[in-house]
DNA sequence: TATTGTTATACTCTATAACTATA
DNA sequence: TATAGTTATAGAGTATAACAATA
């Protein structure tokens, strides 16, 4: 593993030494060329990753309670209430009190929603094939792996 | 791999289904994850990750212009600016306008940048050893290699 | 008393554009 | 005209605490 001297100019090379062996960094950097990746393909089209995974979830997870599904995709509570309030007024979700506990919220999709997610998902999945970010279909695979372990660590493998 | 079923309660059981397979999505989980890690590893001690890798990039390259740093680094030239500003008053870091171009800013570390950054950068490193992060240090090792390959495309490997 | 979700505040980081001073 | 950095503003996301309704 080398350190990139990505070159911008002539003075203006930059080394990163033993940077570029820390984890933390090498995630950070990774995560901002993926986001990249992500405004391309999804330019034009008005959604954040954000919205997409919480559709996904409540797809995958009908009348999900939206404090459970928050706590899962990592997504703080008070954050989740906006972005909620938002996929509500745009009429992808909707919101359900049950008379069983009256304090929680469920969520579910409406068809709008479902068709929304629909013609999102292929989408989505496509940030990582290869020719979008060049690596080859065994290291995008072995990579997905160790992500996994390193995201759940009490998830089997 | 198979789909992580976090469960935090009874009900609250929540599939994630195919969400796993997004790279975008795991990178996302893993960040905030080893963010965690940075966080419970420098509690107490009042910095950054963008700090730490500012010193370091600054330490590795006396006088870098500035916006050759934060060019490498991926952090916004407004961004930059105030987190150099805020460098420059804890008395970590001096600016220096050179005369051969009064446009740009280079930076270096001052005598207690170095001291400060060489009480950090083991700590900094070691969130990612397999005591932290639950990984095997060849499972650390390969992942390492293949976020270098993603974060950035065009260096040797 | 504890829990679910909401509201409010503050802070970090990002995105963007306008601005200055240089070149 | 273009470039380097700054400032200002708006937005997303986070952290935190206070709060209402409910259990």
């Amino acid at each position: 593993m080398t350190a990139p001297r990505l070159q911008t100019g002539d003075d203006d090379t930059v080394a990163l030494g033993t940077l570029t062996q820390s984890l933390g960094f090498l995630i950070r950097m990774s995560q901002l060329r993926m986001y990249d990746v992500f405004c391309r393909i999804f330019e034009g089209l008005d959604t954040s990753p954000g919205e997409i995974t919480t559709l996904w979830g409540i797809d995958l997870n009908p009348e999900v309670r939206q404090g459970a599904l928050a706590r899962v995709l990592n997504i703080k509570p008070a954050h989740m209430t906006k972005l909620v309030q938002r996929l509500v007024r745009s009429g992808l979700v909707v919101r359900r009190v049950p008379p069983e506990d009256r304090r929680s919220v469920r969520l579910s999709l409406t068809p709008k929603g479902l068709q929304h997610l629909d013609g999102l998902r292929q989408t989505f999945l496509s940030v990582h094939t290869a020719e979008n970010i060049g690596l080859t279909p065994t290291e995008s695979t072995q990579l997905r792996v160790l992500l996994h372990k390193l995201a759940f660590p009490g998830a089997p493998s």
